[in-house]
DNA sequence: GTACCTTTTTGTCGAGTCGACAAGAATAGG
DNA sequence: CCTATTCTTGTCGACTCGACAAAAAGGTAC
């Protein structure tokens, strides 16, 4: 098959992020203007190559994540995708190892920093295309928003949008915001509550400004929602008809 | 923040393949016995580097899938995850991107090709550890293993465990070994026939020896299903108890 | 041909869940 | 004290699920 003095090829080896958080009940993602070739100018993930030999993967992606967002504390960091393709990068062959991250409401991105360059845009605003992106960062936002949908209807990741405390009416924003619908709040408390360790109440209600205090609550144990919370929305696009 | 002359590192870059099937009612793994150092002699997951600096990864997979497997209709073939961790290969930095793939019920292994070192394996025997694998390939096949169980939730990736025509029972062993979990048919039967674009009739009953024939359907054009197959067993030992 | 065995397919019933809408509870502001 | 606002709970009909049972449709042995 392959001759003695065959040997594989060697390649450069990137991370990407696609940083969700809500702001002003809207899904929002972190951007980074590029200030190199290519795509000088263009808006792009934050990410880049391996720092070193050595470097590990996940270390890679909180790393970039340290130096071009200036987040530090985390509460949902995950491996999302490997993207290859041959030609997604004219300087030659790179393959980026893609991560979705999802932090809680954040003041403006930390100036001082490489993270100054980086700014929160609207989801909605990249996936319509009116923000166009470098590389083939379209496809791999994409991917990284319809995972976090994903995710919200079998798993707690919605807590990861929120404040260490918050209201179920603040859960409620979160869904909301990231599949687009509106949901009744007699439903969803019936849900939320019925699903034993998804939340754990955390002291005593809490006025919000106008209207009846809330009851608090933190991020409990729960990894997985069974029964799922459910979208009545399809997926995707594909697929037919509902139900 | 770096000097000029700084040049990120290049690393060899590997795809490695979790290929499922089902064989006597249980789920199958097809492994591959390594030849070569590392690992000498220890049973590996199908695999290998890329070809050449310019081929596509999910190409590799499908060369792989060939060379090493002997096959080349893969009902199901997706990306599963990418595996990087510095010492995960004492030959030195190797990050492999898994593939999981799914086919229907087939003969042994192609002998005559790279295959004929394969064979198929109960998933059962890996998980619990009876066979050892080489390099981190049991976390591999974990991960593999728990993707296909999920996606049978949410997806028509059942149907890919079938032939290209196949009866509601085959479809419904396929559940019952996948998830490990026994089935009611009445109940089965009412989900799958209740959501449209499952399957779609393909022909007259057919007899499968002894007993009622049965009718016999084909994979239809529905990618996720609405609302989900539910097991009632949680996902992973974690989470505590069920609902 | 008839009785029996096996396997597929359908009936049904009670318990539980979901969607929709409405009403009650608690606070701030005037 | 009255009202606007927001959080929280009640309730009802439609639907779904789990469990069990029975009917349908062949094959096979005698």
């Amino acid at each position: 098959m392959h001759d003695d003095t065959w040997e594989p090829p060697r390649i450069l080896l990137a991370v990407d992020l696609v940083i969700l958080t809500l702001r002003g009940g809207r899904l929002h993602l972190l951007l980074v203007r590029r200030g190199i070739e290519p795509f000088v100018g263009r808006a792009a993930l934050p990410g880049g190559f391996l720092a070193d030999e050595r470097e590990d993967i996940l270390s890679a992606a909180r790393r970039e994540l340290r130096e071009e967002a200036g987040l530090t504390d985390i509460p949902h960091l995950e491996q999302l995708g490997t993207y290859g393709e041959p030609d997604r990068d004219p300087r030659g062959r790179v393959v980026s190892v893609a991560h979705l991250a999802v932090v809680p409401r954040l003041p403006e991105p930390v100036a001082g920093t490489d993270a100054a360059a980086a700014e929160w845009t609207p989801v909605d605003d990249v996936l319509a295309e009116r923000v166009p992106l470098a590389f083939d960062h379209l496809r791999i936002v994409a991917e990284g928003v319809e995972r976090a949908r994903s995710k919200l209807e079998h798993t707690g990741l919605a807590t990861a949008f929120c404040p260490e405390v918050f209201t179920l009416t603040e859960l409620q924003q979160v869904y909301e915001a990231v599949w687009g619908t509106p949901l009744d709040p007699r439903n969803f408390y019936r849900k939320v509550q019925g699903t034993k360790g998804f939340v754990i109440p955390a002291g005593p209600p809490r006025s919000t400004g106008t209207g009846r205090p809330a009851r608090v609550y933190r991020a409990g144990p729960r990894r997985d929602l069974y029964p799922p919370m459910i979208r009545t929305v399809p997926t995707t696009a594909a697929g037919g008809g509902k139900r």
